[in-house]
DNA sequence: TTCCATTTGTTCGTATGTATA
DNA sequence: GTATACATACGAACAAATGGA
């Protein structure tokens, strides 16, 4: 069951906003909004596009990471899908 | 009531750094350490003078670019008053 | 043109203190 | 007491723009 992609995080409802963010993302990346191996948006971009913490979106970045739908280089982005196999 | 020019950065009192190096940075501004139009020090060399991470030099030159007291210039620096109108 | 130093721009990594539910 | 969230700060790496040699 996969959450909508366009929710705003809710700070009333029961479910904390980092899952809540990590359910967007997911549902964004499933519906296309960025492609496999293509940065998503920078934690800077998501914390002014849902009014919150850099500290929960890195969170919910955390997530993703542990589910290996996203990954992570310091100072580029994070990128949809797994890291490249090393050489 | 303007702040003192050759204020240090306290790192315990209840004003963070970078609204105190905002606050240094006008009252140095206005006493005249930098003429309108000329750059002031880079962020590199405000780093290594007030002994605080150039994220948070950064942060105080954001709130004078916001309230137009400097402009900048990518690659040359920053700049004393608001940018030249568009030609 | 090419190269290099300087300066600002962007992005993730890590840590601390405070507040709230 | 615990988990979560937020604001702040410092660190590191690299990109982009500028200007001069």
């Amino acid at each position: 069951m996969a959450s909508n992609p366009d929710a705003e995080i809710d700070h009333e409802g029961p479910v904390t906003p980092y899952r809540q963010l990590a359910e967007i993302l997911k549902a964004r990346i499933a519906r296309g909004d960025w492609a496999e191996g293509r940065p998503i948006a920078s934690e800077t971009r998501l914390v002014q596009e849902y009014g919150i913490a850099r500290t929960t979106v890195r969170r919910a970045l955390d997530v993703l990471v542990e589910e290996r739908v996203v990954w992570k280089v310091q100072g580029r982005g994070t990128y949809v899908g797994q890291p490249p196999a090393e050489s």
